[in-house]
DNA sequence: TACCAGGCGCGCG
DNA sequence: CGCGCGCATGGT
C-alpha cells in the first residue's frame, strides 16, 4: 500500500492541541508528532515550522481529510470567540487552543469511548480503551508500527461481562456491553447524522449509561453537532470561577452556555476545557517547586 | 484516609 | 420534575 503526505497551515490545525484537548483517546507520541487511531485506520501527524503534515495510506486520504475537518474555516470560529465580550477566559482559551480541530469521529466509537469516560480520568480512559483494542482489535501495521484496530461491534458484544470487568470498567461494564449490542442491532447510528440535535438527543439519552454529559460529547465528537455544551467537573469550574455562575445543575449550566454561544457552543467548550486543564497542570507544577 | 476523575441510574419527595 | 446517594477503579 502506498502512503501520501498532505500539508496544512498549522495556525488553525495544530496536532498537539487537536489530540490533547480531550476529544479523542486513541493516539500516542511517535517520532516528531503523533500516531492517531480511528476505527481501523491510522495516520501519522506532526506540526513543525508553521505547518502540519499528515501521512496516511493514499486510499484513506479522503477519510482523514474529513476526519480532521479540513474543509472548515476555523479562523471564523476563533474570530467569533475573540470578539464576543464574555470576560477573559473565552478569549484566552481561543488564543490558546486555536489549533484545535473538532474531529469527525466514528459515532459508534465515540459513544463507546464516552460511556467509558464517565466518572473516570483521561489517562485511565485511554488505558482501558487501549486494552480493549489490544485484546479484541485486529492487528495491523502502519509505517514501522504495529497497532490494533478498534474492534468490530460484533466482537465486542460477544464478550462475557467478565471481560469488561477485567478491562477495568467497573460498574460501567454492563453499559458498554449493552451499547455494543445496541449498536450492532437495531440502533444504526450511521444513518443518524441527518437527524436534528434534538432528535438525536432523545435517542442517545434513551441508552443506559448515557446521561446529558456523555450525550453531548457523542453529539459533538461523533456527529459534529456544535449546538451542545458538555459540562463535566472542569466546565463546572469554568462556569463558577470564570463566569461567576450560580446554577448547580449541570444540565442547566449546559443550557445556559448553549443559549449564550448557540452554534459555536461546542467549539468554545473545547477551547475552554483545554485551556482550563492546561492552567491546572501549570498550577500543580508550581506547587511542586 | 478521603477525595477525585470528561457522570449516571435509581429511589424518594 | 429535582435532589441525594451509591457506584468500580486507580492515583494522589
Amino acid at each position: 500500500m502506498e502512503y501520501v503526505t498532505l500539508s496544512f497551515s498549522s495556525e488553525f490545525f495544530n496536532i498537539k492541541d487537536t489530540l490533547e484537548c480531550g476529544q479523542i483517546f486513541r493516539f500516542l507520541y511517535y517520532k516528531k508528532g503523533y500516531l492517531v487511531f480511528t476505527e481501523d485506520k491510522c495516520a501519522y501527524v506532526y506540526t513543525e515550522n508553521r505547518f502540519t503534515y499528515l501521512t496516511c495510506f493514499s486510499e484513506h486520504k479522503e477519510y482523514f481529510l474529513n476526519f480532521f475537518d479540513t474543509e472548515r474555516d476555523y479562523s471564523l470560529i476563533v474570530k467569533r470567540g475573540l470578539t464576543l465580550d464574555n470576560g477573559d477566559i473565552l478569549k484566552k482559551a481561543c488564543e490558546f487552543g486555536k489549533g484545535i480541530r473538532i474531529l469527525n469521529q466514528s459515532s459508534a466509537e465515540a459513544l463507546i469511548s464516552f460511556v467509558i469516560s464517565q466518572n473516570n480520568n483521561i489517562p485511565r480512559i485511554k488505558g482501558i480503551i487501549e486494552k480493549i483494542c489490544k485484546e479484541l482489535g485486529e492487528s495491523k501495521r502502519f509505517l514501522d508500527f504495529d497497532y490494533h484496530t478498534f474492534p468490530a461491534l460484533k466482537k465486542i458484544k460477544e464478550q462475557p461481562l467478565e471481560f469488561f470487568i477485567k478491562a477495568g470498567l467497573g460498574y460501567r461494564a454492563e453499559y458498554v456491553k449493552n451499547v455494543a449490542e445496541l449498536l450492532d442491532s437495531d440502533l444504526n447510528l450511521k444513518n443518524a447524522s441527518s437527524l436534528s440535535t434534538e432528535r438525536l438527543k432523545e435517542v442517545l439519552l434513551g441508552i443506559k449509561g448515557v446521561g446529558p454529559k456523555v450525550c453531548d460529547c457523542v453529539l459533538l465528537f461523533g456527529f459534529h453537532k456544535t449546538d451542545v455544551f458538555p459540562v463535566d467537573t472542569w466546565m463546572e469550574k469554568v462556569y463558577r470561577q470564570d463566569f461567576n455562575g450560580k446554577l448547580k445543575n449541570r444540565k442547566r449550566i449546559s443550557d445556559w452556555f448553549v443559549s449564550l454561544f448557540l452554534n459555536d457552543a461546542g467549539y468554545f467548550q473545547q477551547y475552554m476545557f483545554y485551556y482550563k486543564r492546561y492552567l491546572n497542570t501549570v498550577d500543580n507544577n508550581d506547587k511542586r517547586l
